[in-house]
DNA sequence: CGAAGAATGGACTGATGAGTCCAAAGTAGC
DNA sequence: GCTACTTTGGACTCATCAGTCCATTCTTCG
């Protein structure tokens, strides 16, 4: 629970870890990925792994979770903070797949979510608390369409955030499962244009 | 690739060891089973396992991830298979909700899709095939509705239906993920109402 | 029956990979 | 520059697990 003291130094060594387990992780997903090879891309030894992650390899994934989960949210941004007009939405939603598009070797969420163990409550918490952020994010996108009355009053920013979410996330998983992309594209512009049309 | 001449015993027990291999597999995840496991389970010894599956556990976990494959589209049935009214599509949604909602250990896709090896292009094939077939049930299905004038003209049935299917896959991924239905139950609910929503 | 081939049992091998351990090198503050 | 603590190196252990092999028991069918 508690972190030990770090150097300056230290503290580099240990993001240097994170940072290249996560890396080999995306490209290659957690089950081939040993701590030797962490070992040989972060040119470390054995003991640091165990001295900056002392419960081990579980130790070292819930680290990298965690830096996936921030960077989940952080590669959308800053479009994601300021969804406050229709053609911001517009620029966020072509971020978004554009993203996606490019790094379909490694969307760090699939990653994560797919490969957790199940019943893994920790990193459930983890990738929990990222969905609630980013919807989050998006509530408020949909509320200040509302206000500014771009779209109509009916709509629950709730559940349409809900919606938009989900979609991005059933295309991310299908975009890894197929290696196709309308899925994702597909789902997330008619979520996105549903917000226009009036409910009954 | 060519299958072996097979008694019925034999048939019996390759099918007896893949189903029981499943069964592990979404109660545990494919990491956490080993041969020995699936040994143990289905009362076989190793020479069997090589016997059915002669490239070994890759070619066992090919057939597991064709058996739930297939599951998945006939654990639908029989709503998915005549989406005709507007009713029978609440029936399937519905249907679709409690199945994940119960199953919650174990969704057979996302174990599926979240552990495959990156790049693996048999079993991406095989849930592609899968994927395919389950669109096509749901865009009869609004094209059924579009015909009998249940919902509007201006209603594009493929892409409804990939929002649709998207939907679901999103939400069983993060049911999977951070066990709340709530994503899968809303954002289904939502893709599906707006297909009664008039396109501007 | 009686061979040919299918089905089964289970010991054995070899590789891999997580985690341990101790000793050495670096660093900080007094 | 001395002591306490952090950081690092890397060999070693031990368990696990996929895959091999051969011997034995069934089945089928001429």
């Amino acid at each position: 629970m508690e972190e030990r003291v770090l150097t300056a130094k230290g503290a580099a060594t240990r993001q240097r870890i994170v940072d290249g387990a996560a890396l080999l992780i995306r490209e290659q997903g957690v089950v081939n990925v040993g701590l030797d090879d962490i070992r040989a891309a972060t040119a470390t030894s054995k003991s640091q792994l165990f001295h900056y992650f002392p419960d081990g390899k579980a130790d070292l994934m819930l680290a990298v979770a965690r830096r996936e989960a921030d960077q989940v949210i952080a590669e959308q941004m800053p479009q994601l903070g300021d969804l406050t007009t229709w053609r911001k939405w517009q620029a966020w939603r072509r971020r978004v797949i554009k993203m996606y598009d490019e790094q379909r070797d490694g969307c760090a969420l699939s990653a994560l979510v797919g490969q957790l163990n199940l019943g893994d409550t920790t990193t459930r918490q983890v990738v929990g608390d990222m969905l609630d952020r980013w919807l989050q994010y998006l509530v408020d996108g949909v509320e200040a369409l509302r206000a500014s009355g771009e779209i109509d009053r009916s709509v629950d920013p709730v559940r349409a955030a809900t919606a938009i979410l989900t979609a991005v996330n059933g295309g991310a998983t299908m975009l890894v499962a197929t290696d196709r992309i309308n899925y994702l594209e597909t789902a997330l512009t008619e979520a996105i244009d549903d917000l226009r049309r009036p409910k009954r």
